[in-house]
DNA sequence: GATTGACTATAGACACGGTCTATATCTCCT
DNA sequence: AGGAGATATAGACCGTGTCTATAGTCAATC
């Protein structure tokens, strides 16, 4: 193990880039004996004489020489640490990246991350797209800073914010028109083909759950595996579609499907956005929850 | 420049590598809380969060894992440059310059050399032909660390120390034997043609000078570039040849050659081992020249 | 659900040493 | 000879790095 201290080498380096000890100690804010004396304390800790002096100031011996051509490639690199350090704090570099579902990015973050690299766009973005399970093993292996799904989340090693909450709903295309302006209830929707999403969605669970809380069974007709999808089978009349309401707001508006009214309250679900406990976020993963509060 | 005291990115080097602030404490000689501060100051400094910390040790951030990206390379070069510097103190590495004549350091200098390099064979070693002032020039350079040359030498900046004493003398092949055991004039000596060193050498400014004292003037009938020619054209009988007696010790003995013997007594003259004044030694010229005494 | 063990954080005290001021010394230059 | 500018040395002081002691936290184990 090393037995100098390291503040010694910045101290000579500084000594011999300027080749003056009185020049180094004005880079480092000292006073020339302070230096001279470092100096010293090196040459005795190495047991070699790095310099000699003149009335002109100081040279490399053959040693230093040696000594230098290392000492100058490590204080860059501390130098060039450092400036990046300055970065990362100052947001002007560094990685965000976040874990969630396609349909969440699209219609929840996006205005989000536009804003927040606009602001910093030095920061690169990496979405990362899984369910669920997916997103909290990625948080545990700390391949994303933060997570965003549906709740709710009981992960004790995990702490959840909640977002925006989201409403699902019923929704169907021209082809099922004559339901429109209908109340109609959950065992004469069953006599539809239901198209769900077909990956375990924490949004499907709910709603088999309640129609099971009902006494029906909900067995999709159609099983998609993307929002996009369940929008465009149900525009196509293949079907109704059990979609999140706030991500057809632009089909609902423009006409192309209509939401079905039920005698039931469908309910709403919550985004939450999941962090790890008990472990510091990036600077950046940071200051991309605190813009989304 | 830099804000930090270098000392921190060892201990900071430690902990990351080790992954504990205990084994980082151990690898140091320090104790666990020390460690612990340093690197709280360590993080205070960079306005970073370096570590996340837990029961079975900590573990680096993002940001800290691009620090650490760039103190390790730091520090290993670091661990170079002290093994480096330990070789050089144990003169398990370096270099030695010497400056000399070529005839100096084959008859002078060689068995020293070898005992040098027997003794230290990781220690390189570069011989530099030239004359006085030349080599007097490369000392001033430092292109070489020492110089092996004739005294006198009076040049200030340099330091001298006295080497073997060597004889010149004039020698003859067996074309002119009939010189052989006769004492002879200086003036009988200038009837036969004179074989000079062709440099301005001191030895052939001595001589010169000498004859000069007497109201000669010792003029060459041929002038040669090498000791090694010298003693060739006596031997060949083409002239009398000025040489250093030590240098063809081994001509004498065979009878190739023998000695003039003039009347009067031709001046012995010095080698001298310069060295800069005011100049450290690399250790390894300091321990050569403390050989030669 | 106590208990134990391994780890880090905090507090407070002490002493070492890093830093300063003042001064000496040296060399070069005018 | 004197001045400018460099390093070396001496000695004092303050800062801070380091220690001991203790608390806090988490995980595993019985």
């Amino acid at each position: 193990m090393s037995i100098v201290n390291h503040e010694l080498y910045k101290v000579f380096y500084w000594a011999a880039k300027t080749g003056s000890l009185s020049q180094a100690a004005k880079a480092l804010y000292l006073t020339q004996p302070s230096v001279s004396h470092a100096i010293k304390q090196l040459e005795e800790s190495l047991g070699i004489t790095l310099f000699y002096r003149n009335s002109k100031g100081v040279a490399l011996t053959q040693e230093g020489a040696v000594l230098y051509s290392y000492i100058e490639k490590s204080h860059i690199l501390i130098s060039i640490a450092e400036k990046k350090m300055t970065e990362l704090k100052n947001l002007d570099s560094g990685e965000l990246k976040i874990g969630g579902s396609e349909s969440l990015f699209k219609h929840y973050l996006l205005p989000f991350l536009e804003e927040f690299h606009q602001q910093y766009p030095g920061i690169g973005l990496s979405l990362i797209h899984g369910t669920t399970p997916e997103i909290i093993s990625y948080l545990k292996e700390g391949r994303v800073d933060l997570g965003v799904v549906r709740m709710p989340i009981t992960d004790p090693q995990l702490e959840v914010r909640e977002g925006i909450q989201l409403q699902d709903c019923f929704v169907a295309g021209a082809h099922y028109a004559d339901l429109k302006n209908k109340v109609i209830t959950l065992e004469m929707l069953l006599e539809y083909p239901i198209i769900l999403f077909s990956r375990n969605s924490r949004a499907r669970m709910g709603i088999t759950e309640l129609f099971h809380g009902y006494g029906y069974e909900l067995k999709p007709e159609i099983e998609v595996g993307s929002v996009g999808l369940l929008i465009e089978c149900a525009q196509k009349g293949l079907g109704i579609s059990y979609v999140t309401r706030e991500f057809v707001s632009k089909e609902l508006e423009d006409g192309s499907l209509f939401e079905i009214q039920l005698d039931v309250q469908l309910p709403p679900s919550q985004v939450g956005i999941m962090i790890m406990r008990n472990m510091p976020l990036s600077r950046a993963a940071n200051q991309f929850i605190e813009r989304i509060k």
